[in-house]
DNA sequence: ATAACCGTACCACATGATATAGTACACTTG
DNA sequence: CAAGTGTACTATATCATGTGGTACGGTTAT
């Protein structure tokens, strides 16, 4: 169910968050959803379960996911404008290094036209 | 003249790795302009001599400069297509991940022409 | 030629992040 | 009670990073 690339430089626990975050960004997990335990987790990918259980504690922190001894570790309540801002801000980083290779604002442009059509296309697989 | 941050969890030598390259697209150092030697960088900015050395050997890895044993480390020819490929293609994940978190094409675009308005005021100053 | 500088290549060492392994505790559920 | 849960330790190993030192051969200027 989730992917870890165990010979990536990305570190073991970075691959969870991120692969988690996702999960629940595509609407795939959804609150209150329960995640495996550090556990099963750990055994069905072949991690350790304190690798795991770092991941869960960063997810914590970050609010995506909210852990209860004895119980789990579910989907949290999302605050979908901290994913907004992070994701324009993202933009315009990225935005900007184009501008630095000379690339214009139309070209730009029309290229999210052409990601948004792939990315519809996308869904619908 | 190069600034370093000794604290940052991002490894020094890739810190002058991008700072150089920032010099280079934005056209502070153009072709065949002479680095600092590894050394008398190293003593600038206070790191060692060997990661200036790495820094510099990555950088000729990307072919951003070149070096010659006795002489010095210059700025290389530049190959913008493949600059402009990599803007482009973060470009694209950074559109990506804000589609993904429900923000529609057409707000990207107005945010483009903000941040290019910004862009060139900031190279004004 | 000599001295000074250059990139490069080693070696040894310290440090921190990452990951594993094992154990233990308190809590919840059946 | 038993099984499963998150959590918190300790110890160990590995790797990337960075430092310090030394050395070699090439280049440049005196």
């Amino acid at each position: 169910m989730f992917s870890i690339d165990l010979t990536s430089r990305v570190p073991i626990y970075e691959q969870i968050c991120k692969k988690i975050t996702e999960l629940v960004l595509n609407g795939t997990l959804s609150e209150n959803d329960q995640l495996p335990s550090v556990r099963s987790f750990a055994k069905d990918s072949g991690v350790n379960p304190n690798t795991v259980a770092k991941a869960y504690q960063e997810l914590e922190r970050n609010g995506i996911i909210y852990s209860v001894p004895g119980r789990g570790s579910f989907i949290a309540k999302q605050k979908m404008e901290e994913f907004k801002n992070n994701a324009l801000a993202n933009f315009d980083i990225a935005a900007v290094s184009a501008f630095d290779v000379g690339i214009p604002p139309d070209e730009l442009k029309k290229r999210i036209d052409k990601i948004h059509d792939n990315y519809r296309k996308g869904k619908q697989l």
